[in-house]
DNA sequence: AAGGTGAGTTCATAGCTCGG
DNA sequence: CCGAGCTATGAACTCACCTT
């Protein structure tokens, strides 16, 4: 599809695609970048990981990526989360959460300046503001976070640091995010701060979005338009990431390797759990006929089906030339090829086509595979569940979608934030040549 | 080299709310 | 009054790193 277009206007705008590194895949991670299966290198560190993802972050700077700093500022402001994995952050207090005192201009903990330091030090190209999680935009932290992203950009200059660039990370919940009055003091409250992109984290939404909450937020974000600024869409994936970016109301995206595609704060001010009461997510794989992901006992449990091996598997021979073994093999490299391999064949379509394009040759297939899995006579009947569930869920999108297209037809598209750092090649970090 | 330890985490579902 | 969508809640597995 698309090898034979000519472009009349150049080059389309290439999509802006974000990898979040994590807390603990980075050994995974160095081992697809050495062996070229990366496919991503525009990436995000927790500041509390770098000590420890200094391997993966050094190979990625000598490959040409970009690497962009997040400062857990808002995680390390949280009753729930200031005392878990983010407190090896080097501005973290280790006996209290982090408050708006310690982030002023001139503070005793002086975060700001520790930031900017941080960041020159360790070659970041990027960083997020140090932005909380508000509660709407009447909450006294937001006027906290326009001084820190004011403050952030004069100590970057002051410390070397003024080829760095600033996103702006906006973390609200859905419900907030849906109500145009509170949209319009935000844009009023950003209009005049000194960052270069603007980043969404919406809480409780994600890859996994309903029909109706998919489509009213790629229509809250375009209002952001307004701003004339790159939009970044983090924390989403599947279909409806790339719905986002087909519709134009964000110019990039930015998950994790198999998580992080759906963001969630809803527990972030409740206090912290006690301790030895943990739990865990056993490994996943990414099924492109369901647009979601399912366990590996899942999966035992639905070979048993007639069918099903050949529905569910990975028919991209370039990803998995034997189906199902590779993707049960490597499910990680799997994802990254196929999560990448969406968005870069979005980038190649024109602007005005890729709504379309999406609709067509992106949604359809998939939801007539999943029309054809749902269909599958399945013992367990809570996998049949999931399955038709997925399946209506498309079908619903594909509905809402279309009609939208129509209603937004000429709108304005938000752009891809600039490639930083600037003027190096945009090669995927780990296909070097030897 | 192998095994133990510590810490992170994602989904399904029940029940509630709000709007038609 | 019903259904869609939101919120709160409860459910064991993975990875990295350290110790021996």
């Amino acid at each position: 599809m698309g090898q034979n277009v000519v472009y009349l206007h150049g080059q389309p705008e290439p999509i802006g695609h974000f990898l979040r590194i994590g807390n603990s895949g980075h050994r995974q991670l160095e081992t697809l970048l050495d062996s070229g299966k990366m496919m991503l290198d525009r990436v995000v560190v927790d500041a509390a990981a770098v000590a420890r993802q200094h391997d993966l972050i050094a190979s990625l700077a000598e490959a040409g990526g970009e690497l962009i700093l997040d400062t857990n500022v808002a995680e390390l402001s949280s009753a729930r989360k200031y005392n878990g994995a983010v407190k090896s952050a080097p501005w973290a207090n280790p006996v209290a959460m982090l408050t708006a005192d310690d982030l002023r201009p001139n503070a005793n903990r002086d975060v700001i300046g520790q930031i900017a330091r941080f960041a020159v030090q360790h070659g970041f190209h990027m960083v997020q503001a140090p932005t909380h999680l508000l509660e709407g935009s009447p909450d006294a932290m937001f006027a906290v976070d326009r001084a820190s992203t004011m403050a952030l950009r004069n100590a970057l200059d002051a410390e070397g640091g003024r080829h760095i660039g600033i996103n702006y990370p906006l973390m609200i919940k859905s419900a907030v995010l849906r109500d145009p009055v509170q949209r319009r003091a935000f844009i009023a409250g950003l209009e005049e701060l000194p960052f270069d992109n603007l980043w969404f984290r919406i809480s409780g939404f994600g890859a996994d979005a309903s029909p109706a909450g998919l489509r009213r937020y790629i229509a809250a974000v375009m209002d952001f338009q307004r701003l004339e600024r790159p939009i970044v869409a983090d924390g989403v994936g599947g279909l409806a990431g790339l719905a986002i970016v087909a519709f134009g109301a964000a110019g990039g995206i930015c998950h994790g390797v198999a998580e992080k595609e759906r963001f969630d704060a809803s527990d972030w001010n409740k206090p912290p759990e006690p301790r030895g009461q943990s739990f865990g997510r056993e490994k996943r794989v990414l099924i492109g006929s369901l647009d979601r992901m399912l366990s590996e006992k899942q999966l035992d449990a639905l070979m048993s089906t007639p069918g099903a091996r050949k529905a569910l598997s990975c028919n991209d021979t370039s990803c998995c030339p034997r189906g199902f073994d590779d993707m049960l093999k490597d499910p990680k490299a799997h994802y990254l090829r196929q999560r990448s391999q969406g968005v870069q064949e979005l980038s190649r379509i024109p602007d005005s086509r890729r709504a379309q394009h999406y609709l067509d040759k992106q949604l359809t297939p998939v939801e007539r595979a999943a029309r054809n899995v749902a269909k599958l006579r399945v013992g367990d009947e809570g996998l049949k569940k999931i399955l038709e569930k997925s399946s209506e869920r498309l079908e619903k999108i594909h509905s809402v979608l279309d009609d939208l297209s129509g209603t937004i037809k000429g709108a304005p598209r938000a752009h891809a934030p600039s490639r930083q750092p600037r003027g190096k090649p945009a090669a995927a970090a780990g296909k070097r040549n030897p």
